[in-house]
DNA sequence: GATATTTGTTGCAATATCGCACGAAACGGA
DNA sequence: TCCGTTTCGTGCGATATTGCAACAAATATC
């Protein structure tokens, strides 16, 4: 029943790879350019570009095609039907006034995580982060905190879809190192991530779970490595944290 | 030449309006609603969500299909390929700080305008904005400021594509009266805007060009009403929106 | 609980798309 | 400018998709 052949629609399989090949590092595609991408062929890639163009979710200017905003109602499509972050805004808020510093909440596709809400306050992150982001989760401590709620081994499958690159000399990049991680980050109820990601930054992360106590999003602080030892910052911002992904348990559905 | 037959893909252009019917509104669709939503049969519609969900952009429980955050990325390409977010987030962030007050930028999209990137300070509006959200353009201040930068027919040509709702008692809602505005904002330079989008919320918006001279974008501040008159937040933040408008200019290619 | 309506699924003939192959046009390097 | 290379656009047979119609299962209505 799953995967019937006659129910399904290569040309749209097709098409959303073709929106996928635009990228930052390719933000202007020849038909020839997004045909290598996508492994199709030139005439098929030609057809998704002049149809997407036709409705608007691309710009042709007889050489290159550009995606337009108009491709984003696609995506808010998304985040407009996700509750969530609505919900979690507000805490979030409060949150990041409370302490401080940036808060955020993502959620995890994949080996990937993706912002759904942010409250920033200053800037730490060389990236500018904001919902929709998307980072690797085996080096960002929301990510792992929501690995470690998976089931070893479809974490572990997560883990090796994608190449797990050193993004400073810090970054653990051996499956069975991060694997054991998580048995910690599980025991201990929290992911502490000191300049994986990013030179300078240190992060924690706490799950948020909903009412019937799944892990359905993560929720984190970071700051400058410089302003506190890890150690500090789990004292000074985990309880606080902890406090508002309990709240955000009793009203989330 | 353009709209050729042959070289368009209906399956593609289908499918795309079966991920634009979820919303808000219609977060879970099954497949007869899907189908009424989008006008497609119902065999036609089933099989645009079978695919979907054979490659992650929709979950399927069996009655109802949800988008996922797989579509996310289909959206993001959008916002990843435009390198304006990059680099007017700095400029927003000193400017945010500078004037104590929420900064956005955002794009025309039709007849809505697109927020891109957005420096918050405290919160006045009901409604929780972040890149990718959508107003409409004629009722805003960065919608008005764009409408203003196109030709006439242009312009009226988007104000009379959708209904022009009274969000508040002041909203402009007949065409004519909103083109006399924009005459005004063309000569003036800059739109100034009382509670029509939302009650109690007045806003100001500038135009952001690029080396050309071309408008790209408009960056706009707004505040409460209670805290100023129209007349001090002119006086009081247009020197400085206008001033990086200018520095923009420099650096948009 | 029986009947009417809606919904999900499938068969099938008409129709559209796929990808190969080919010619024309654009591009790049000497 | 010339020639080799790449890219674009298109004709066509093989193949896949479309939407109608029909039927069974699930809901809704009385």
């Amino acid at each position: 029943m799953a995967t019937k052949q006659g129910d399904m629609m290569g040309g749209l399989a097709k098409g959303l790879r073709v929106i996928e090949a635009f990228t930052s590092d390719t933000p202007r595609l020849s038909i020839a350019e997004a045909a290598a991408i996508t492994g199709l062929d030139r005439a098929t890639t030609r057809r998704c570009l002049l149809t997407l163009a036709e409705h608007g979710y691309c710009a042709y200017d007889g050489k290159f095609f550009t995606v337009t905003p108009r491709v984003l109602r696609l995506g808010t499509a998304c985040l407009a039907t996700m509750p969530l972050p609505r919900i979690v805004q507000p805490w979030l808020d409060r949150l990041s006034e409370e302490i401080g510093q940036s808060t955020s909440v993502a959620i995890l596709d994949g080996s990937e995580i993706v912002y759904v809400a942010r409250a920033a306050q200053r800037k730490v992150m060389s990236i500018a982060l904001m919902p929709g982001s998307r980072l690797p989760a085996y080096c960002t401590s929301m990510g792992r905190v929501m690995l470690a709620a998976l089931a070893d081994s479809e974490a572990r499958t997560h883990l090796e879809s994608g190449p797990l690159l050193p993004r400073t000399s810090q970054t653990l990049t051996q499956v069975d190192a991060i694997m054991a991680e998580l048995g910690e980050i599980r025991s201990q109820g929290f992911a502490a991530v000191d300049q994986e990601v990013e030179q300078g930054l240190r992060s924690i992360a706490v799950p948020v779970r909903n009412a019937r106590g799944m892990v359905v999003a993560a929720l984190n602080t970071g700051l400058a490595a410089s302003l506190a030892p890890m150690e500090e910052i789990i004292r000074t911002y985990l309880p606080p944290l902890r406090s508002v992904s309990l709240e955000l348990r009793t009203v989330l559905s």
